[in-house]
DNA sequence: ACTGTATTTCCAGAAATATCGAAATAACGA
DNA sequence: TCGTTATTTCGATATTTCTGGAAATACAGT
């Protein structure tokens, strides 16, 4: 797994992700799964308008944190898991050597977790 | 380990970490390890303005992302790990089911990361 | 009590964000 | 090309965030 080097990527998609709705759209792509979902059942779903539905995903969208294709007059969206695995490797580096292995850092280890 | 349930509580805690300031402060106080950091250290190696330095740690303090401990006249800062093992429990929980494991949802199993 | 050090709180201004309706764009089918 | 559906872009407003200087607070030592 490639270890994600960059803070302000990083940051980035913790706060792409750092917004309850944001977080629930994208909590729905990834329960949705391999197929996807049309914005507008996500809207369905979410009760959203629909343009606060587009700035977001828009949001999640630059982050790489989901991926869109057009079908037809629509557009279906999925989380991108690559995005949130790397992130979370960037975490887990940052803290919890426990959860992920990673080159261990010239600065001393961070503490184990729990 | 404790599933995180709270949605609002985990996006809390990605957006206080979704600055790049507050990343490279809690950075800077997961490297520091177990003996943490007085505020006025971090001032020195960040070099921010003191009432920025204590914005960003204010918010990451009722993030319970770190916790603080006087010290004399010294404030001691320290990472709280457990609050981010919760936190990258959650989104493994929403996102990876490989990293770790965790209670099988109702939904669809999310697919498998790379 | 007084002084010095460490840190926060208060204040204010600039910038970014969240929200939504209305208008614009994209793609399809007839 | 026209109409319909799906989605984005635009515009506008309310709210929040970020920043740092100045003043206030907390503690220790004398």
């Amino acid at each position: 797994m490639q270890v994600m080097t960059d803070l302000d990527t990083a940051a980035a998609r913790l706060e792409a992700l750092g917004n309850p709705t944001r977080l629930t759209i994208y909590r729905t792509l990834v329960r949705a799964g391999d197929p996807g979902l049309a914005v507008g059942q996500v809207q369905e779903r979410l009760g959203l308008a629909a343009s606060t539905l587009s700035h977001h995903l828009h949001r999640l969208l630059i982050a790489g944190l989901v991926t869109r294709e057009r079908s037809g007059t629509t557009l279906i969206c999925r989380a991108n898991y690559h995005a949130m695995h790397e992130l979370v490797g960037y975490l887990a580096d940052e803290c919890c050597k426990d959860v992920e292995l990673s080159q261990p850092s010239a600065d001393q280890p961070s503490a184990a977790c729990r």
